[in-house]
This record gives C-alpha cells, sequence and structure tokens, in this order.
DNA sequence: ATAGAATAATTTAACATTAAAGTATCCAAA
DNA sequence: TTTGGATACTTTAATGTTAAATTATTCTAT
C-alpha cells in the first residue's frame, strides 16, 4: 500500500483509487465480520453457508467456482462445517466421483437466522453513499472486476 | 455473495454495490499477485517489503498496524523473509522489547525492482476508467473505508 | 472393449491468519 | 523503590489458503 510512489499523474491516479478501493473492501469486511463471529463461524464458513442457502445443494467443485477457491480449501471448510453438523455429504446420483453438499437443519436455521442482520449491516455502512452514489460505485467496480 | 436477495429497494442497491465492489477487490488483487509471484513471495511478504521500501525500517508493531494484520502474523511474516535474508531484525537503540525490521541489501534490490511493473499493473487494470471516473472512485471508497 | 485423457474429491506441505497465552521490558503511581 | 499495569514481541492452537500430488471415476477416441 504505497501512500506515496513517485510516478506521473495517471499512476498517481490510479493507485489512489486502488488503495481506496482496498480500504474500504478491508473495512466492509471486517465490520460484516463481526455479526457472525457470536456463532463462531470463520468468513469461510460463513460464505459456504450463505452459498448454500441461496443457490441450494451442490458440488465442491461448484463451491469452489463461487466462492473462487481452491478444492483443497473447500474440502476443509467442509469438513469443519461437517464437523458441527451444519452441512452434510451426500452421494451424487449419477457420478460416483462427485458428492452434493447440503445445509442440515440446524445449518439452514443458524444461516437464516444470521442473514437479516447481515444485510442490515452492509446496507448501514453503505448508507454512507445516496442511492446514485451507489448505483455509480456499483457501475464503475463492475467494470473494473471484470477487467483482464 | 447473494445475487439475489429478496429485500427492498435499498438492500438491493446496498447489496449490488457491496458484491461489485468485493469481486472488483479480488480482481485487482489476484492480477497484482502474478507480478510477484515469480519471486517465490506472498502477498503478505510483498506488502511487508513494499511497506518497509516506501516508509522505511520500523517495529513489527507498526508493521502489524500499518498493514491491518495482527502481530503474531506479524511475526511468521518477518521470519520467512528472515530465512531468505529479505529482512534483518536489529535490536532498538532505547527500548530492549522491541526490534527494528529493515531491508537487506538484496531485499532492497528486489522490492526496487519488482516496484515498477506493479505500479504498471494496477495502472492497466485502472486504465478502463477515466481519470474522472477514477477519481469519483477514489472518493466514493475512501468514505466507504472511513465508516463506523 | 479398452487405453488414455479428463474430471472430482482428497491429501499433503508450506505459509497465512487470528486469538489467546506467555515472556520480557518499561513506566508510573504509591 | 517497588508494585502493578501497560507495552512489545513471540508462541501456540485452530482454521484458512494454495499448489501439487494422489485416488477414484468417467469420458472419449480408437
Amino acid at each position: 500500500m504505497p501512500t506515496k510512489y513517485p510516478g506521473d499523474a495517471d499512476e498517481v491516479r490510479a493507485l489512489n483509487a486502488y488503495i481506496c478501493l482496498l480500504r474500504a473492501t478491508e473495512s466492509l469486511l471486517a465490520k460484516s465480520a463481526q455479526n457472525f463471529r457470536g456463532s463462531k463461524l470463520t468468513a469461510s464458513q460463513f460464505a459456504m453457508l450463505e452459498c448454500l442457502l441461496f443457490q441450494g445443494p451442490m458440488k465442491p467443485s461448484q463451491l469452489a467456482e463461487k466462492m473462487l477457491k481452491s478444492g483443497g480449501n473447500i474440502t476443509m471448510v467442509i469438513d469443519n462445517l461437517e464437523k458441527r453438523k451444519l452441512v452434510q455429504r451426500s452421494p451424487h446420483a449419477s457420478d460416483r466421483r462427485a458428492i452434493i453438499i447440503s445445509l442440515t437443519a440446524p445449518g439452514n436455521e443458524l444461516i437464516e437466522s444470521l442473514m437479516p442482520p447481515q444485510v442490515a449491516c452492509i446496507k448501514d455502512q453503505m448508507a454512507v453513499l445516496t442511492a446514485g452514489e451507489l448505483e455509480t460505485l456499483r457501475q464503475l467496480t463492475r467494470r473494473l472486476g471484470t477487467a483482464q
């Protein structure tokens, strides 16, 4: 995070925006994490439960793709959630290489109870910007996110 | 990352901006990481070398504060950089509890060689936005980053 | 039908990360 | 000056993370 890099105007402008973008994301993530820390969930565990809630049961490889994490990592997060009986592994109907991960009843109940405060927290944090500013932010970051 | 959450207009607007912001950051970080992967540096190791280059020798507690990481983590990153002789520990002049971390000559040489491509990479990625858009992005994310 | 390539999940090794506990040192108040 | 609290770093335990290797299964081209 260079606060001062001796470069031309283009570089300074790009770096300043980059640094503010990273810091904003760090700040938002740190604040959001407080909502599920009481449930002894890590950020990855919360993200997996959330993914299963909104998108239904799926294979570990699909979780890896959606969560942008490696397969090995997904295996470990499933392991730790399975120990707490929040998710379960089931055999895939037609492919014996694959398995299906789904929420258990307690897992479903937990993530459903955590979502409203989580959404409210994000809404609150984003409320420092107006509706128009949020739309502008969405459009700008959307273009950055797909940059090659 | 809920792509569809049944909420009111304010919630949907906040969540959409939030998701795009996170994805943009992930995308930028992933791309930037390619620049130092060839040097077998991790993101934390690169960040520490960069911090020491631009801000000079400092204590582990100062590195922890600037890098937004825990003290225990900083100890390990220093350990791994010290193994490769890229940084060194020195006693603090007036406080025997403290130590000073500084770049070695090879460490300085390495990070100085990595900075120009790193800056160019960030500049390239941010170049999908105009100068005015970058300034807007900086202002919006600056306000988010300081949100309580 | 079968060999080889591709896919799916797991395991392993190395490093990252945090929280909490531990050790050493400094400082300030009694 | 001594005691108690604060500070600085390290260690430990648990989890996360990736890349690479492993195992099992499926698919495809011959």
